[in-house]
DNA sequence: CACGCTACGACCA
DNA sequence: TGGTCGTAGCGTG
């Protein structure tokens, strides 16, 4: 598995009423979003030798992220997703954000639960590292998962982000 | 490189 | 407060 810099992916600003995100694209899809005002990122491991997507390719993704990211950021469901570029990730991370793609706005679970679901039920502090290891937020939706008797927990983000989020979704704490 | 060891959490009871 | 476990970082051969 070969190491890819960051800059081999190709960024796309997405405007929205929140701010400037982010997309990052490899050849397999899409591998990151960036927060507005996001700090420098910290390029994970891609096994796709710097590889791009076609500029179709590329234009069809974007448009679903945008999409997405905007219904998502309102607090609904975000519908079709381009394809994730999970390499260089773990078999353990990407069971933890495969479990979160499941959750529907509105719903969340405990770090607990999400290590019970993917059949780790003792892992549980290593799902809070998983989650704070999700490189595409929002879409992946890990701000539903909550710490135990529904507290915040934490966010790479920002809680702010969480908490907005979730409030989007008609969550209460 | 490939291990081995250690320290460290977005936790939980 | 301590059990638990996946990661990252670092030191060895």
């Amino acid at each position: 598995m070969k190491t890819v810099s960051a800059h081999s992916l190709i960024a796309r600003p997405i405007a929205t009423a929140d701010g400037e995100f982010i997309a990052r694209y490899s050849a397999t899809g899409l591998a990151e979003l960036d927060f507005p005002n996001a700090k420098a990122f910290v390029a994970p491991k891609r096994s796709e030798g710097g590889r791009r997507p076609s500029s179709v390719t590329l234009s069809v993704w974007h448009r679903l992220t945008v999409a997405a990211l905007k219904s998502a950021l309102a607090g609904r469901a975000p519908g079709q997703l381009p394809p994730l570029d999970w390499s260089g990730t773990t078999e353990f991370q990407q069971a933890v954000w495969r479990e979160m793609l499941k959750l529907k706005p509105g719903q969340t679970r405990s770090y607990g639960e999400m290590a019970r679901l993917i059949g780790r039920p003792k892992a549980v502090r290593a799902v809070g590292g998983a989650c704070g290891a999700n490189p595409v937020p929002v879409l992946v939706p890990c701000h539903r998962v909550l710490a135990a008797g529904r507290q915040l927990g934490g966010f790479g983000g920002g809680l702010a982000w969480k908490r907005r989020l979730l409030a989007r979704e008609g969550v209460v704490l």
